[in-house]
DNA sequence: GTCTATATAGGGATAGAC
DNA sequence: GTCTATCCCTATATAGAC
């Protein structure tokens, strides 16, 4: 994070960029709004970029790197392997919370809203990374044989919808998904799923089902 | 389902509607390639629908009810409770796979993609079915004392996040996810999540972590 | 580097013939 | 009920003064 005072034009309008891509989408978002939240008239943003597509590029960047630093890092810290798989949850969730826009763009991205023609980045390097670690642990016998990638994905999937969509599709679950009290119960739900599949060593695990239905 | 054979000009353009919809969003969709898909110009669009909010609402109402079918059918269904809970997932893993877009609408939705000024309706009242019947389990002492709203909407976001974002953003995961291979591995993968979350009865469960970290 | 003014295009919606 | 033609607004992008 660099400073978060007397920053430039320049940051100030990837920074309001960011806020009405992750709340509007692509499509969505009028430059207009861009320039009128930061103070400037729509014509000097293309003083700093050259189109919307190219600011929409530099958001991007700017949030990348993140994720892959506390991945690395929560893998690499101290602990049992159950232990560092939670620390690596709990820290990614963190993550999330304190900049929900971010992960709204990339679920975006997904859906398709993004500037015509753009190519939407894989991210199959990192997601690589971790399910790796859980193989290793399948094959010292130290987790079950669960389904490693699948396990990955809804975790990612899980906490996606938590922060985004639950919060709009089912009211019930929690006013301000940002707020501590909602970080905590995301975290101990997460972790307690991560215990249950993953606790129990090599051997079937306590409910696998027998076949199928 | 009605006749999928010589529908009428409104059913077609449901149709295509809910396609485009699911594939590039309300910002994103032009009624223009609407048209132009159906076979028809893009002012008899407005023959049938009085705007294109009208369309996007028609739409949506065309593809309701049967999630809730699914669900109670489910819930109804004889068995023990985890075996009615994965009978829940399983039909509606089928049901997402069969109309993916829909799905995609809905997320789409609870991101702001929607005509503006939408009210984008919860879906407490579904999500609450089936939470109530987790609680009545837990007060029988056949489930063990997860937070069931969570976990519901775990599975929710798990799902979702198999057939609309993952094939995207990890496609490492699975070309097509409505092939019936993934399918099953969806299946599977959260049938297995669930016996080893709701197995074990009213008991601490298999390896419920301590405290907070 | 920021402004005012304007060019240009695209897309939602309407009019009216057939 | 479907077409052609057109209106009109909005949004991206540019020109050029200060």
């Amino acid at each position: 994070m660099g400073p978060s005072i007397a920053r430039g034009t320049r940051e100030r309008i990837l920074e309001v960029a960011e806020a009405f891509l992750g709340e509007r989408g692509y499509n969505g978002t009028r430059l207009h709004h861009i320039a009128e939240r930061v103070g400037v008239q729509k014509a000097s943003l293309f003083h700093y970029f050259p189109s919307k597509e190219e600011l929409y590029r530099a958001v991007l960047e700017h949030g990348v790197g993140d994720s892959e630093r506390t991945i690395t890092r929560a893998l690499e810290s101290r602990g049992t392997p159950l232990e560092r798989v939670c620390q690596l949850v709990e820290s990614w969730i963190e993550l999330v919370a304190a900049h929900p826009q971010r992960l709204k763009i990339l679920l975006r991205q997904s859906l398709g809203d993004a500037p015509p023609g753009y190519q939407t980045p894989d991210h199959d390097r990192l997601v690589a990374l971790v399910v790796g670690f859980l193989t290793e642990g399948q094959e010292a016998k130290v987790f079950p044989p669960v389904d490693a990638l699948a396990t990955v994905l809804g975790v990612i999937g899980m906490v996606a919808f938590f922060f985004t969509s639950a919060p709009v599709l089912a009211p019930s679950w929690c006013g301000d998904p940002s707020s501590a009290d909602a970080v905590e119960r995301v975290k101990r739900h997460v972790t307690d799923v991560m215990h249950r599949c993953l606790a129990g060593g090599g051997e079937a695990g306590t409910g696998r089902r027998p076949a199928v239905a």
